[in-house]
This record gives C-alpha cells, sequence and structure tokens, in this order.
DNA sequence: AATAATTATGCAAACGATTGCGCAGCTACT
DNA sequence: AGTAGCTGCGCAATCGTTTGCATAATTATT
C-alpha cells in the first residue's frame, strides 16, 4: 500500500515540460514564465509534492536537522530547554534529533559521534557531570559542524555559549541567607570540572567574604549530581561538629534529595535547616515545603537563545565569526 | 576549515579500484577477494568513512530515523518512555526526532506531517488530549510509515499499540480504597476522547458495583488535564453536598494540582481527603505527602516496547501484518 | 596449448533534486 | 530581410551509493 511519493520528474511528465523547468518553477526562478511556473506549483500542491530531503542534502549538503545532546530530559530544567530549542527550530523548518547522555561521559561522545554519521546541521549540547575532555567537540569543529553550549558550557574551551550569570546568581541567594541572619551556609556543589560549579564557589565565596563571615573550607562539598552521592555529602555536612544552618544545593534536585537526608536525620528542612538551590523549577511548586529562594535559570529563555545563535552560525557563511557568550541576568526568588 | 566527510569514490581512488568494488568490499560482498576487501576496510576504518545517509536514503528509501510525538516531555511519564524508546532504538542505529504535542491536536498533526516530510522509517505516538480524529495517523499509513501508540491509544482506530492494562489498575486502587472502608470515591479523570479515560472509568464503576456500592454520577469529571481545568473540577467536586472522601486521579499530575485545590480550600489532603492515582512517578517521593497509592505504569518499559514493535515492524517486509496490541499488567503502590 | 570454469573486478544506470550552459523562437530594430 | 536581444526552456552533469550485467584475470581441465 506504499504510496508513492510525488517527485519532480513526475510533475514534470504530466506537464510534459523538462525537470528542470519544474524545479525552476518551483523555486520561483525569473526565467520560468508565469504560466509554466503557475501550472506547475498547482500541480505540486494538488499532488502533496514535498522534495526529497536525501537529494536535497546530497546537492545541497544541508539536513535541515539539528541535534541536542542534554545530560536528563527527566529534569524539567532541561525539558523545558528543549521546548524552548523545539520552538525556533521549528519555525525554521529544521527537525531536531534528542539524545541523553545521563550525566555519562561515554554516552555523550557517542551521541556526538552519532549526529556526525547523521550529518546534522547544527548540534546544541549541555555537558555530562563526567565530561573532562572535549576532543568530540573538536571534531564537530573539523567537520564545519556549529556547536552551542547552554548552561552547562565547558571551561577553556572557546565556544558559542548560552548561560546565565551563575556567580552572580549564587552572590545573591548566599546574600540573601545573611540578610535573614544566617552565617553558616554550606555549598553543596556539582562536580569540580563543571564550570558552573566554579562560579557558584566563586559567588558563594564572594559574598562570605563580603560579609566578613570567615570562609570555611568544610562547609563546601562537591557531589557527583547522584541521589547517593548527594546523600553522602549532605551526611557529611550534618556530621560536623560545626554543623551549617543553611544548604546552597547546586539546583533543585540536589536541594530534593538533601532535604530527604534531612527528614531521614530527624531535622526538619527549613527550619533546623535552611536550604535554597538553583533552577527554580516548576515541580517544586508542588512540594510541602521548597527551598526558601532559588534563582532563576530560564530554562525556556536559554533554549530559545541557543537555537537562535545555532541557526544563525549555520546560516551564516563566514565561517570565522567570533564566538558568541550570551550571559542571562538572574533573578532569585523567595518561596517563604 | 571543513573537513571533507570521506567517500567511497576517494578510497577507491587511493587503492586503484573501482568504485563498486570499494562498495561491495564494505558490504562484505563475497564476491570481491579477501586481500581487496581488507585493504579497503582498513583504509575506510583510517580514513573514518562513513556512508552518507543521504545517498543511502535515495537508493535504499531508508533513513534510519523514527519519530516520536507525545504530550509534553516534561512529565516524567513521557521522558522516561523516550529514555526506553532511546534505548532500543540507538542500539538498532536509529535516531530519534522527538516533538511536543503538548496537548494540542493541531501540534500534533504538524509533527506528523514533517516526519512524513523527512522520510521516517516509523513513528511512535501517545496521543495528545484534543485528539478525537486520526486522519494523519491514515496519511502515515497511505505513505507505509509504520505507527506504535503506547498509553495514550486510538480508539476505534486498529494500530500496534502498547499500554498498561488501565481497567485492571483502576479497579485495583478503588478497591483497594474501599477495603480502607472508604466508599465515598470521586473520580478525576481526563478528557471523554481519551480511551485512557473510558477504561478508567470502567475499572472504577467496575470496583465500585462489585463493592455495593452505589454509583454516583455527581462523582465523575472529566478534565483536559490543564491545571486550571483540574481546579475548577475539584472545586466543583468539593461544593459537592456529599464531599468524596477520596479522589482517584487520572494521574500523579492531576493530583498534585487537585492536592493544592485541597490545601487551599482549607483540607489536609490525605486526611480530610484521600488521593490515589495512575502512574507512580519517582518525582512524587520528595513530596511531603504523594497519593497513598498509585497505579504503577511502567513507563520505561512501554518505551522499549513500542520501540521494539516499531523496529519489527519497519524489518519486516509483510507489509500485512496484524497488529500487535500489547497490554501490561499493573501494579499498585501502596505509599503510606 | 587451448578451452572451460572460476574468481575478481569494472561499467553504467539509477535514486531525486539543482544548476551552468546552450538553444530555440519571438520581437524589434535597421 | 537580416541581425541583435529577449524570453522561456531543455540538456546533462553532479551529489554518494548500490547493484545488475558484463568483462578481465586466474586457475583448472583436457
Amino acid at each position: 500500500m506504499e504510496k508513492h511519493q510525488t517527485t519532480i520528474k513526475e510533475i514534470a511528465q504530466a506537464l510534459n515540460v523538462s525537470i528542470s523547468t519544474v524545479s525552476r518553477a518551483l523555486q520561483g526562478d525569473p526565467r520560468i514564465g508565469l504560466r509554466t511556473t503557475q501550472r506547475v506549483k498547482e500541480l505540486a500542491k494538488s499532488l502533496h509534492y514535498t522534495p526529497n530531503p536525501a537529494a536535497l542534502l546530497l546537492k545541497k549538503k544541508k539536513t535541515s536537522t539539528i541535534g541536542v545532546v542534554l545530560p536528563f530530559l527527566k529534569e524539567e530544567f532541561f525539558s523545558m530547554a528543549i521546548t524552548g530549542i523545539e520552538d525556533i527550530i521549528s519555525e525554521k523548518g529544521y527537525n531536531v534529533f534528542v539524545s541523553q547522555s545521563r550525566d555519562s561521559y561515554e554516552r555523550e561522545v557517542k551521541a556526538i559521534k552519532s549526529f556526525i554519521n547523521s550529518r546534522v546541521d547544527g548540534v546544541i549540547v549541555s555537558l555530562s557531570v563526567e565530561t573532562e575532555h572535549y576532543e568530540h567537540f573538536k571534531e564537530l569543529e573539523e567537520y564545519g559542524i556549529p556547536v552551542v553550549f547552554f548552561d552547562r558550557t565547558p571551561v577553556h574551551f572557546p565556544a558559542h555559549t548560552v548561560k546565565c550569570n551563575v556567580l552572580e546568581g549564587a552572590f545573591k541567594v548566599v546574600n540573601y541567607l545573611v540578610s535573614r541572619g544566617i552565617t553558616k551556609i554550606a555549598l553543596l556543589n556539582g562536580a569540580k570540572n563543571l564550570g558552573v560549579s566554579k562560579e557558584r564557589l566563586e559567588g558563594y565565596s564572594a559574598a562570605i567574604h563580603k560579609n566578613g563571615i570567615e570562609f570555611s573550607p568544610n562547609y563546601v562539598k562537591f557531589t557527583n549530581l547522584t541521589k547517593e552521592d548527594t546523600e553522602a555529602k549532605m551526611l557529611e555536612l550534618l556530621a560536623l561538629n560545626d554543623k551549617p544552618q543553611a544548604i546552597f544545593a547546586f539546583n533543585d534536585y540536589v536541594a530534593l534529595d538533601a532535604m530527604q537526608v534531612c527528614k531521614h536525620e530527624g531535622y526538619v528542612p527549613n527550619k533546623d535547616i535552611y536550604f535554597v538551590s538553583f533552577a527554580n523549577l516548576p515541580i517544586c511548586t508542588y512540594m510541602e515545603n521548597p527551598p526558601i529562594a532559588s534563582v532563576e535559570q530560564f530554562a525556556y529563555i536559554m533554549g530559545e537563545r541557543a537555537a537562535q545563535i545555532l541557526v544563525e552560525v549555520i546560516d551564516s557563511t563566514n565561517t570565522e565569526e567570533p564566538f558568541r557568550e550570551i550571559v542571562l541576568a538572574t533573578e532569585i526568588r523567595i518561596h517563604d
């Protein structure tokens, strides 16, 4: 029952003109007469003609497809970003391949290779927590496939990036705690190799120092973002002689995991120990007890901006374009 | 700096053999000598040769790409299903296009048309809440593109489907409530046109009758799954003279929205009014007060099964294969 | 040594579209 | 009438592969 996909050739035969005429008419080439152009376009429409993408790629070297690699679709931050990407990209006639690294370096590399094989026109990436080497992105570069990173961007690797001002957000949220008289603040950070972890630490330190609080290395923990590691690190914090009064968590998911540990250990979150975090995910509005403050990260907007930059770079013939680095201002949301 | 994608032609020239020889050698055609085959394969590997997918499609009419359309990636149920799909499909060398209908019929239709244009080899769908007509899937059929539906499957439209035994699950969960002495049970259902809503209603009714409880139409509400509509319907239930003791919600998200209304109206969820629901999403483990019972839907497994069926159907040359209808057994999880 | 039987390889068409170049046919001018 | 200048189209090559049908090279057979 395979319905035949209409081709340009069939239109040509039906109208008794040549293939090239049909092709040009469809593109509105001025060399083709008005009458012919009309007839061709009408027939094409009534036959539901759509150009064969393979043939196009063969000639034009363009698949109208982009690839997205991100850690976890199930994290609302990323699924919202995807939605932003989809909205921009589909409006330009592109399709989106999605691949999850699940925070595995290996999976991330495989995804990129697979995208190279399928000749995507561009790639949008948010790094896995494990990623410390960027060869796979260099390879992308060698093939002339542009990449835009968002949120989890590489360090010491020049590239197009979209992120929010993490340092500023971290500073603000720590400052907020201090303004409430809370000074013993621990940082339950992401993995060390992530740039966004470093920036959180910087913002945290800056706020600590600015407020004349002594910086305690014991109060800074790094987690690989798994539930297990978060729990372990949170337990370490709770075991400290000088227990922190508040935890600044890497993001809402880390905060949630940490809060569970708290409860399990007999502390009441946001009463015995305060929590603040990053992301401000919608799902948290359903929580009984969300972090008392969260830095809004504008996931959807990040996705949109990343997609915009990517299509601009794809369209631009200028291969030597300077790297674009978008930094979104953060906003802090108070929840209690 | 565009690195040249190696072609079969270049390999042929370098080895001083013909293009066809290279092509055959790469495919392990026995007609090509062992020595030649070896040399070709080695050079191909060292040059990072990968066949141009466009050329392949042109010849083979196969894109090794499938499309997935589902309501919301941000709903954990669907993002888990995608993960299952990805795992199966990528292992077979396919890529996955993802598109969200966001519960809009129009968007769903557009996604399908776009998939037809890009000549995907198959499609996996979970219907939007608005979908009542299936012409777009008929069109897919006409082009010979197989479809597999999961969870939200069409009614009166024969197709490959993967779902769980909703009726049974609904029956069990209502039965559980009754076993706890709760008899005034309302059903906060999904939209009427969804098959899965109908089945929930059937299971609900069956359990009600079996336990000799009088069926009250006032206790059955349908929502289009938006927060607003859920809230409105929940308020109607709360306004009833004979207020229900428990709410059986369409899924966890509906339950969460409904519970918020409850709280807002001064009732304590799962104390003044009990909640049970469908899906049993991991995110609910972070809730203070999740539904007291939830029907496990095995999202990941559904995704896997749907993908398996799809690749089987794609590979099978037999166009007249009977429709496969997988029904997964449900399990009910007690949370308190 | 000539021929048959293998074995190994090449030619060229085809897939569906784009595009540089060439060539009719018409009009208009001298 | 002859020629220049348009206008409107068609030819054929091209993109990277696959594949049916030769053909060439090698070995075996007599």
